[in-house]
DNA sequence: GTCGGATAGATTCCTTGGAATGCACCTGGC
DNA sequence: GCCAGGTGCATTCCAAGGAATCTATCCGAC
């Protein structure tokens, strides 16, 4: 029951760090978050996106998820587009600078992470590593979103 | 390759939101938030606690962990006493109220971590994922702490 | 013993997420 | 077709961490 504890502990500790490795690479070799880069990448990965969709996939509330985009758009890597079947919400979509911005960040992004992952532990434990996050993400967000 | 970047986005949604459940719980029970569960811990787990220890720790700014720290002394739960051999810093210490926070809160936040964690996985697997952790956190302290 | 550079941490301003509120719009029941 | 309740999200105020700055203190070289 301990481990349960401490196995947490390492857990807020590891990523805590590991965003924070990778926000200071992103910024200095890019000029961009990882929070912006995050989010960027969630509203490419996703068909007519909307600030619920944000909400939901990175668990913020719907206004952080609004200023958020407001950041975006300010910064000219995205735009609201008026979604003509709900008056209420609008499609946001990446700008050719925001597709741009993205692509030109892929590669530190993902070299950065795998220094401090795939690169530290074996095929095996990474796979297993994997499967463990996957599952207990999949469980935590059954749970918060019904 | 493209397996870390995906394996990081899993690390950080379950980060996010199992910090969410474990301080929704302290909070309702326990009127007491994550954050200051952790930092209680910390100052609790370590003889002559110093904001630096802190910082170290928890991975925040000087600025933030003295704020945070002087929330703790706001609510009652910890007090700075000055350190006898050097003047520029002080030891913080749990108040009795400090102390019975912490024990109050300590069943609700194994529960809670247990529910998604060691309830889920397989003990293999539970085993597994705790020493991935312990790999890639002693590593990225290494890194970051001379 | 003096002094310059380093250190510990408090404070202020800024940024970002949370909580609450309000408005425009949608939808299902009648 | 109307309307009440629900939904999507923008906005405002608050909380907490980051960045920058400043002050008090420490320590090693001389």
């Amino acid at each position: 029951m301990a481990g349960s504890g401490e196995l947490f502990v390492d857990l807020v500790r590891v990523e805590t760090r590991l965003w924070n490795a990778v926000d200071v690479r992103l910024r200095a070799e890019h000029g961009l978050r990882l929070g912006q880069y995050d989010l960027l990448t969630v509203i490419a990965g996703r068909h007519e996106c909307r600030v619920l969709d944000l909400v939901h996939e990175v668990a913020i509330t719907v206004g952080a998820a609004s200023k958020a985009v407001d950041r975006l758009v300010e910064a000219g890597w995205c735009r609201r587009v008026a979604n003509p079947a709900d008056g209420r919400s609008s499609f946001l979509e990446l700008t050719p600078s925001g597709v741009s911005a993205l692509s030109g960040a892929r590669r530190t992004y993902e070299e950065e992470i795998a220094r401090w992952t795939s690169r530290l532990l074996s095929p095996g434990a990474l796979e297993e590593l994997a499967n463990a996050l996957r599952t207990i993400r999949a469980a935590l967000e059954a749970e918060q979103r019904p």
